[in-house]
DNA sequence: GAAATAACATGATAAAAATCATATTTCGGA
DNA sequence: TCCGAAATATGATTTTTATCATGTTATTTC
């Protein structure tokens, strides 16, 4: 459904949400152990999430990762916007550009309804509001 | 969402639904062009669904591909199931193995039951079913 | 202002997915 | 029974995704 990359993205994000601020922030390493994503691999995500200011970074000693309040705001799908894309969860399912509504392809309208509402779900969901329930513990990014 | 190679398959199984039966059959080279699929891949994808008995087959001339009544009752995601696998749309959406409804990802509460409802319509209907559209005119599998 | 530490930029390698090509088998018809 | 037409089996190539590695730049601390 995702790309590794879009899982790994965001079980980061997430991770960096509830332990994070612009006084307390986390390196690479520290987000790789939590996460089970190769360090190297997540370091090139975290890059790419920083230069789309989807996450904050500061350099040097006493650097590192972190989200701002104005990050933790952003919605969920915008991690997934910025690592795979838009088309990967919006594209028509059988990969039909001129499918719509007016000119559906034979699974738009048993599909659609579905795909719409997850999608929505993702794109009014904010960083914040989803990492709430890993900081209750009412939700887990691993055992 | 889906693979190339599954949204080609589901094109051309929809495809063979409504036009071919054990009298009717369909070379590879005419599904090629209305499915907009190349035609040396599209031939790998029908191999194997044949050999998993998704679709029909008989070699030599007059031979070609087709859909029997019983290949026509097979739920659309049993195409999905062969070329993509049931992980890509079943497995948890973070990738976290150990996920499930009482040790719930992040994005589980809030994925899963719209996951959970195209699952269950893309297994209960019937490529025949699906095909019906397609007959109609209310569908289209390409412009 | 030098040294250490962190992200950043870039590119190399590996694995998987997508695509193409070709020889082999099976079957129908002349 | 032989020829051609079709799927089948197999594998080669290309492209994309995933992964690893390493040199460069910015920033803090001494």
């Amino acid at each position: 459904m995702l790309s590794n990359s879009s899982k790994y993205a965001l079980k980061a994000v997430l991770y960096l949400a509830n332990k994070t601020d612009e006084s307390h922030k986390l390196m690479v390493k520290d987000l790789s152990e939590p996460t089970q994503v190769p360090k190297a691999y997540l370091a090139k995500l975290l890059q790419a999430l920083s230069k789309q200011n989807i996450i904050s970074a500061t350099k040097g000693p006493k650097g590192g990762y972190y989200l701002t309040k104005e990050n933790k705001e952003n919605p969920v799908y915008s991690v997934i916007e910025v690592i795979d894309g838009n088309q990967r969860l919006e594209a028509c399912v059988l990969g039909i550009d001129e499918c719509n509504a007016q000119h559906p392809c034979p699974l738009h309208e048993y599909v659609n309804p579905t795909r719409t509402a997850l999608l929505s779900t993702l794109k009014k969901m904010t960083i914040a509001e989803l990492s709430l329930d890993l900081s209750n513990g009412a939700s887990f990014l691993s055992r």
